[in-house]
DNA sequence: CATGCGTGGAG
DNA sequence: TCTCCAAGCAT
């Protein structure tokens, strides 16, 4: 069920019947015994903590939960750059933290300012995103780095439209720049934000398949006043979520907010939809990613012919081609879908023609 | 607004 | 083995 206006301002007695009760038993234990259960229907709609001081409760549990277990990581540090943060942002879109860290390490040390990346050739942005996934990031944040040095004076821009307007920043990047590059107050929605607040406040195991705008609007409620307070609550409720209020066999146990959680609450109905999977097996992408680690590990164009036919000598480093190579020929793509994958990279501008083959963009 | 876009670890 | 999915964005 999605959340709508009128969802979000009613129903509140009605969905947190055990609103009264909430500070009472943040207070005496993280043991309480969860409040009876309601009707998933009934406990589906989204209601705001009725008291001001309940939603107060619920910043202080979660920041001070979040200040004994939140990870040390580098792009958390206090003399990490605005620029650190931005690389860090984009790297983390759909790819999990330990993948990113040590190529965040490499860029860092490789191209400490965005004029470093930006007098590279785009190609190289990409050669070192590695196999981080989703290579059309590095081409973006490439472009972001250009932008930044023509546009901005070389310096990552703190604003949020300004933020916004650079390639590969979405809304949840810029307002996570703006959060924690700049300290400000901004509304910081990602996937972990939204399963917390589909659990804790509106009681539904997951948040629905695309982003509404009353689920902006919720999350506005609950963002708290103070600046630095907003800022260490969105990173902490991020944190819950990667940490605690996991998409699979979440650790209840160890939740802050188990107390006041509405899904528990309502006795965690299971999702009332069920998210379907991305195919891999036997789709352009998975031919497109055997070319790029191609592309990647050749120093010299790649001829067309050599994507297709059998991995015979085509005068490659036999340490730097040969597997990539190998594994699109275990791939085995049809003629035509291989075209197809090479035709979509070069419209993408991750491959370009050159010397009759293919490279990565000069 | 639904879809396409990589990758590899966990359950 | 196989399915799910991880700090989204652009179109």
């Amino acid at each position: 069920m999605l959340i709508d206006d009128r969802d979000l301002n009613s129903g509140r007695d009605a969905a947190r019947p055990n609103s009264a009760s909430r500070s009472r038993a943040k207070q005496s234990a993280a043991s309480a015994a969860p409040a009876a259960v309601i009707p998933p229907a009934v406990v589906a709609s989204p209601a705001l903590p009725a008291e001001p001081g309940e939603l107060a409760t619920m910043h202080r549990d979660v920041t001070s939960w979040f200040s004994g277990i939140a990870r040390d990581l580098p792009w958390r540090s206090a003399d990490c750059s605005a620029w650190g943060i931005l690389v860090s942002e984009v790297m983390l879109q759909q790819t999990p933290v330990v993948r990113v860290l040590p190529v965040w390490q490499d860029w860092m040390e490789r191209w400490p300012t965005p004029a470093d990346l930006a007098s590279e050739a785009p190609g190289e942005a990409v050669r070192h995103w590695g196999r981080l996934g989703y290579p059309r990031r590095a081409l973006r944040l490439h472009a972001a780095a250009v932008a930044i040095r023509d546009e901005h004076n070389g310096e990552v821009p703190a604003d949020f439209d300004h933020l916004l307007g650079l390639p590969g920043v979405g809304s949840y990047t810029a307002a996570a720049v703006a959060a924690f590059a700049f300290g400000q107050r901004t509304t910081v929605v990602d996937t972990n934000i939204r399963r917390v607040h589909a659990r804790l406040i509106s009681g539904l195991a997951l948040p629905s398949q695309s982003l509404a705008a009353a689920e902006m609007r919720l999350a506005d409620s609950l963002l708290p006043q103070d600046q630095e307070l907003s800022v260490r609550w969105n990173a902490a409720v991020m944190e819950l979520g990667a940490l605690v209020c996991t998409a699979r066999a979440p650790k209840c146990q160890e939740c802050p907010v188990r107390p006041s959680c509405a899904w528990l609450a309502a006795g965690e109905p299971p999702p009332t939809y069920t998210p379907k999977g991305q195919a891999w097996h036997g789709t352009d992408r998975q031919v497109r990613g055997a070319v790029m680690a191609v592309l990647r590990s050749a120093s010299s164009p790649v001829i067309r012919e050599a994507f297709g036919t059998s991995p015979a000598d085509l005068g490659f480093a036999p340490d730097g081609v040969a597997i990539p190579l190998a594994a699109l020929h275990r791939l085995n793509p049809a003629p035509e879908q291989l075209e197809r994958a090479l035709d979509g990279l070069l419209a993408d501008g991750l491959a370009e023609e050159h010397d009759g083959g293919l490279r990565l963009p000069a």
